[in-house]
DNA sequence: GCACCCTCATGAAAATACTGATCGTCGAAG
DNA sequence: CTTCGACGATCAGTATTTTCATGAGGGTGC
């Protein structure tokens, strides 16, 4: 799950970045509207979370931006305290959820994931799961057959992302910009590196791989079929 | 299922009723103690939500009158981060737990279907238990292993936070938030500083640990695996 | 003065990234 | 059908970076 924060003030910004991203989400942090939007434009974040006092280019402006271009992922409005107007006026703009300032991280946090999980059809579970294997999401733990895994926090987000996508073959750039922040960098394989490390952890010793690669196309998690 | 709010400040109360109404309560809500009192007396509520800090009639005479009169209905008050003794207090007038202000909304909706689970059942309500490790709200007490260990207040808010939700990861930055009042800020360790200190006097000379770290993502208190 | 709780500094450990070598697989050519 | 070459995958070992634990010092309030 990626989140993308815009908010001038580089302390508070710097902090719910921290934040968040202990609470497992990949995050991207922009100073001011004009960078927030361009990154959001790229489509690739499920929530953004939006301070309306921006320099330049303010809060519902970049809202209003992101709507018109058909733009659809949830966005979260910070707000300051007596501007009862301001949340009205994002809601009505498309937000889907508004903080007054100042807030609780607790509290940010509950609602992020109450937003994310909105959108998943009803499913309320914080557990995925594929063949024998289960990843809870709350509890950020992983068992296979039962059995307890345990994993680092980069090894968790790489099955998150794969959990998530089961059966769908997900290429390296996808996985190196979900699960890492960067943009694909050939001249690396810290990708394969990784991949290896958590199939030693999740199929080693198991008859059935889950973990599979797709030459020239990437990697995809799947029970093998039938027969 | 009804329940009563009772709760002076109309902005509060407000935000209360809609958001329990939204997940399915029928909410009833009154201003002041008198009128909480009298609703509360008719005795058709399933729960009743009471803010300590009421003009006129105080939560704890509201709350004394309705135990006085038999009335058994669970009861979830609502109190301010510094006044420890309030908690105490209402617990022994009968209450079945509490809420600190201020509270997310997401925490007080968990607390609310918690207690309307287990239904009224005295002050075992009081008391967290995790494996061998015990700590009674009530007296404000802790041991393992049926040895009394005692702890600062600090220390205690934060085991009671560990205990709560036990099992589940919490990110510092959640930890700051709720046993601190830190929101924003970022450049210390006194979370660091502070589990070492739960643990000198939870885990130290005992074979199973229960405080865990969880490089990246934060701290979790639980029961190892059995095998 | 005594708890208590914070900050700071430091070392250790874990996680992650990089390097370079080897291995496997696929497709093209014989 | 078989062989060979090339590219990508895999792997181990090592370096680097990040994160955490810890002990000490100092301030504050009761």
């Amino acid at each position: 799950m990626k989140i993308l924060i815009v908010e001038d003030e580089p302390k508070t910004g710097e902090y719910l970045r921290q934040g968040l991203s202990e609470a497992g989400f990949v995050v991207d942090l922009a100073q001011d509207g004009t960078d927030g939007l361009h990154l959001a434009l790229q489509g690739e974040y499920d929530l953004v979370i939006l301070d309306v006092m921006l320099p330049g280019l303010d809060g519902w402006q970049v809202l209003q931006s992101l709507r018109r271009r058909g733009l659809q992922m949830p966005v979260l409005f910070l707000t300051a305290r007596d501007q009862v107007e301001d949340r009205v006026k994002g809601l009505e703009l498309g937000a889907d959820d508004y903080l007054v300032k100042p807030f609780s991280f607790a509290e940010l946090l509950a609602r992020v994931r109450t937003i994310l999980r909105r959108g998943r059809s009803g499913n309320e579970s914080t557990v995925l799961r594929v063949a024998d294997l289960e990843l809870d999401l709350l509890r950020r733990r992983v068992s296979r057959g039962g059995r307890r895994i345990s994993l680092t926090a980069k090894e968790f987000g790489l099955l998150e992302l794969l959990m998530r996508r089961h059966g769908e073959v997900l290429p390296r750039s996808l996985i190196a910009s979900q699960v890492w922040d960067m943009n694909f960098d050939s001249d690396t394989n810290v990708i394969e590196v990784a991949i290896r490390r958590l199939r030693a952890k999740i199929d080693d010793g198991h008859e059935v791989k889950l973990i599979h690669t797709v030459r020239g196309m990437g990697y995809v998690l799947e029970a093998p079929e039938e027969h």
